[in-house]
DNA sequence: CTGAAAGCGCTAACAG
DNA sequence: CTGTTAGCGCTTTCAG
């Protein structure tokens, strides 16, 4: 269909090899400047793009990198949407083309990309045959396996947590949403809380449940409960900013004012926090800054520069904007 | 590096040939329910997958369609976000891949994809030499040309506005945000808004610039410009939700209530909008249902069952929230 | 019903 | 410095 490097040997009377080989730049072999500035030209003219299957069949190398994320919710969320904004760009300037996926079946073996980054801590359908496919695996943990970029949620939570009590709020809620019984106990944001209100040695009631199948709305509900009968608590925690801004909802709607009478800490600092009003403070995670060191490893390994990636921990942050204040006495 | 059917065809004692047949489902070949099903036990067992590369240089279909959005803003924003979740599905089911994408250069001759939905009315690195690779663009116009899915902006502006305007709001400003004196006359909300504006009569105020290259920011510096000098105005259209966020933070700063004092109109109807409080009542484009036309239409051009899909028109809709009232007299 | 052989577009030895 | 040849993994005539 295209234009082939024959088409262009044919018109220059030249072979195939010697077209492929200037426009390869292969630097162990020398070419006459005469050739090259013509083959350069002819491909130019004629509009020529090399097939990238073609290329692949033969090197087995494709420069196609993956961006793994099992649910659709993830791969079109703002959270998402900073790892790709930084990770894209890093991964161009590398000479690669990054392909969101949410579905590693089709992707493994099919030759279609030389590595792939997982936003998981491992995948069953990695299997030992697809040993041969480079991976980085990016997730919150508490200490990072081999190939792994990670941080820590449970450290963030707690770090939101502490911030809210330096703040002067001893009695916190924790709008946690929808986490199944089962996954209650995997859960970094459950496990912190109750981390920090254990070591508080205060009564801090969590507030776990499906409501809504949307994040927003069932943060919203689930807020509304806590209001009906809303004890002495002053300040929230949100599992994610969704869920923080259901609850501002259900807080401002109850007549309350934030952070005067409740403060409203979330989660991600996506652009939904900086967008609210008020500005909801966040704990920012360093998925960009994950996604870009990702990137970068996953090509060194590609490239067998790479001799063993023994993994790497990030910093969580807190994003200070103005849904936290010092509580006062509500009258 | 995979298993091929080579493999499989040598540990069976068969040809590839078979075992291509049998893989492909190929109707116009008998082949005996005996190798049929000990090619599909081996092939499972032996874990193989087809070699996507090989079977797209020989076939020239790569069962892959590209979505491509120039900007990275527009790739990771929660407009399209809207689309890519409708449409991901959809390509799905018609065993297709979406490879979202924001570089036609790399993907056009290099036989990735056997098609492209642009989200954009034209390209100028469609040249001829391209005519054979499948198109459906997508985006805001009068009327359509062929082998497009559209909406109209400008009819859709002239809702919002005539929303407003039946809520009994006489003075209304526009919030226009970034765009360059030169595309003016090319943006469709200007057009609208001035359509409306000379229609009614009116002297509405449009605030065009850009003091902050961030859209929420830049809708916050704008509005406050208004506010400074707010004259009669009682409600405000911005051009999307990201501008009217920031200019509901504006009018929260300066004391003001939404939409007692100054209703909002966003456009988009984002989760941005859904999220916000009070929820910005939005205009709604029809983005989703665009890109899945674009897709199936796409889809069967590239079957071949398309004789001409002369392109077709889709309308946007009124998303009603909270952030627009009837006006009350500021005291 | 099955096999042999050609070839998709390209790169990589191996010869000159 | 350049050409010839083989082959990546697969599908597809063309013969059996």
């Amino acid at each position: 269909m295209g234009v082939t490097i024959y088409d262009i040997a044919e018109k220059l009377n030249i072979s195939a090899a010697t077209v492929s080989r200037v426009l390869n730049q292969r630097g162990d072999r020398l070419i006459s400047e005469a050739t090259q500035a013509r083959v350069l030209e002819a491909a130019k003219e004629m509009g020529y793009t090399p097939n990238t299957m073609a290329r692949a069949l033969v090197t087995g190398k494709t420069r196609n990198i993956a961006l793994f994320a099992e649910y659709m919710q993830e791969r079109t969320g703002p959270h998402f949407a900073r790892m790709v904004e930084a990770m894209e760009p890093k991964v161009r300037e590398l000479g690669y083309r990054l392909i969101v996926c949410g579905e590693l079946e089709s992707i493994l073996g099919s030759g279609m990309v030389d590595g792939i980054v997982l936003l998981a801590a491992s995948h069953p359908q990695l299997t030992p045959q697809f040993d041969h496919i480079a991976r980085i695996f990016v997730y919150s943990t508490l200490t990072p396996a081999p190939n792994s970029v990670c941080w820590n949620d449970i450290e963030g939570t707690c770090e939101a947590l502490k911030y809210l009590q330096s703040l002067g709020h001893r009695s916190i809620a924790g709008i946690l949403g929808d986490i199944t019984p089962d996954m209650e106990e995997h859960s970094p944001k459950v496990a912190g809380f109750r981390k920090t209100r254990m070591e508080s040695g205060l009564d801090w009631r969590e507030y776990i449940g499906t409501q809504s199948k949307d994040q927003f709305e069932n943060g919203y509900l689930l807020t509304k409960e806590l209001l009906a009968d809303p004890g002495d608590v002053t300040a929230l925690f949100a599992r994610n900013d969704f869920i923080a801004l259901g609850a501002m909802k259900a807080i401002e709607e109850a007549g309350l004012s934030i952070p005067d009478d409740i403060s409203v800490i979330g989660y991600n600092d996506t652009i939904l926090a900086r967008c609210s009003y008020p500005g909801l403070t966040s704990i920012r995670t360093p998925i960009a800054e994950a996604g870009v060191i990702a990137a970068e490893q996953l090509i060194k390994t590609i490239e067998g520069e790479n001799d063993n990636f023994t993994g790497i921990m990030l910093p969580t942050s807190l994003t200070v904007r103005d849904s936290c204040a010092t509580p006062r006495n509500r009258g």
